[in-house]
DNA sequence: GGCTCCACTTGATTATTGTCATGTATCGCC
DNA sequence: GGCGATACATGACAATAATCAAGTGGAGCC
């Protein structure tokens, strides 16, 4: 397994990107590295926090079950991003479980190695805030799309992520299972392909996990506008 | 105005409360205070972070307004809660705006006089990761009843957060408008009432702004039920 | 080829929620 | 007291999403 590929994804993420060289090597000396199969779990919502996460491949998502049994997907985190920063300094418990859906490989960055990171450099302590605070972001971000936006404007959003350009047209890859990315929206298989079977009408094909997006503003378009005059346009 | 009630309550702050007593003198002495009238607007999202706010009387909403126009109410904040740790410390731009509920004074913390506060001790910068862990959890939380509870569900849970008793019935006062209470679970306000009236059928009594819990426990049980069960329940 | 398993789609039905319209109670105000 | 404004409740209807059930269509396997 290229030790060097890996290094190089964790120097590469959000989290560690901005600290000095020395500061980065010292991390990585002190964390160690995991591979997972999928449907593994790496932890459980309720166990303490010890280590923070990076993931060098595959996928990990994040998920809570409620007490009437319902899963929440809450993330799904790709290669080069991190997780559990804000949670592992306190010893708190985790709020989520952490499952592999693809096999994996994951960098663990015990809690002490950064709080003795923090301790030499302050600014170091900004990093670590910059990096919860995109994690903020994108929990406030995925609020905002449940509560103010349709089921098929959520799917509309989620391709647009996922696409690099930002107008013409494109095909793209859909990173994971149907089953999970209609967790990570919050809807059920069965809407998600209705959903999809409604993007047609705005350029967006299906087939197989890819899917070819004709025109990109024309999707962007359809996910910004207020729902009742989609209704409209769809007449 | 009592200054001396003002200091206690953001020494109170889960933000504040851990710092040592110095580093606390040094940070209130540095932060203004500003009053607020209902409706009257805090910042805007999209505008740059330039201070960390404390809530020493009131209430102030954050929201987000989608490129559709819909708003989702991200979170209410009450008396002694901080918001804005994660997005001050580098210059970031808010994710959110924020606008006082109810008239209300709020503290500025600039975020140097933070900064500041984490180059003398690191520790500060625990703390300030501890805070922002606890919104972290906050809208995880939110996620999580958003995707997998029912509008009564929700409803259920945002009653058994405000009621002091572990068992038992109880009297809360509702903290603010029903619209807005609306808003921040994720629904209309008309939903809001019929979810009230269901809610009879569990002992819950909604009398102008209070509402009389008859049995907690109960409560706590019609929330934590799979919906389908419920549902027999009800019939 | 033909078989099964699996992931996904589609259809029919029901439930839940949003929308729009209307009704009602309360409060301040003259 | 009467007036209007506001907040809330309710009813009728449309739309959206969940549920249950059946169908499709590859991929792997014999």
């Amino acid at each position: 397994m290229p030790n060097e590929r890996r290094r190089k994804i964790a120097q590469n993420s959000l989290l560690l990107k901005s600290f000095p060289q020395d500061i980065q090597d010292m991390i990585l000396s002190m964390s160690s590295w995991r591979e997972y199969d999928r449907g593994e779990t790496l932890f459980l919502q309720g166990e303490t926090a010890q280590a923070i996460h990076i993931v060098t491949d595959g996928w990990v998502k994040l998920y809570r079950i409620a007490p009437n049994g319902g899963e929440a997907v809450v993330n799904v985190f790709a290669k080069g991003e991190s997780f559990g920063e804000a949670v592992a300094f306190r010893g708190h418990a985790y709020p989520v479980s952490a499952e592999a859906v693809t096999s994996c490989e994951v960098m663990r960055i015990p809690s002490v190695a950064l709080l003795e990171a923090m301790r030499k450099d302050p600014e170091i302590a900004v990093s670590v805030l910059a990096s919860t605070f995109a994690h903020l972001h994108s929990l406030v971000s995925q609020l905002e799309q449940l509560k103010a936006q349709t089921g098929p404007q959520r799917v509309a959003e989620f391709l647009l992520e996922h696409c690099e350009q930002e107008s013409g047209s494109c095909v793209i890859t859909l990173p994971y299972d149907k089953f999970l990315i209609a967790g990570r929206l919050g809807m059920k298989p069965e809407s998600l392909s209705r959903s999809f079977a409604r993007l047609k009408t705005v350029g967006v094909h299906i087939n197989r996990n890819h899917a070819a997006i004709d025109d990109i503003e024309l999707l962007r378009d359809y996910s910004e506008t207020d729902p009742v005059e989609t209704w409209h346009k769809a007449q």
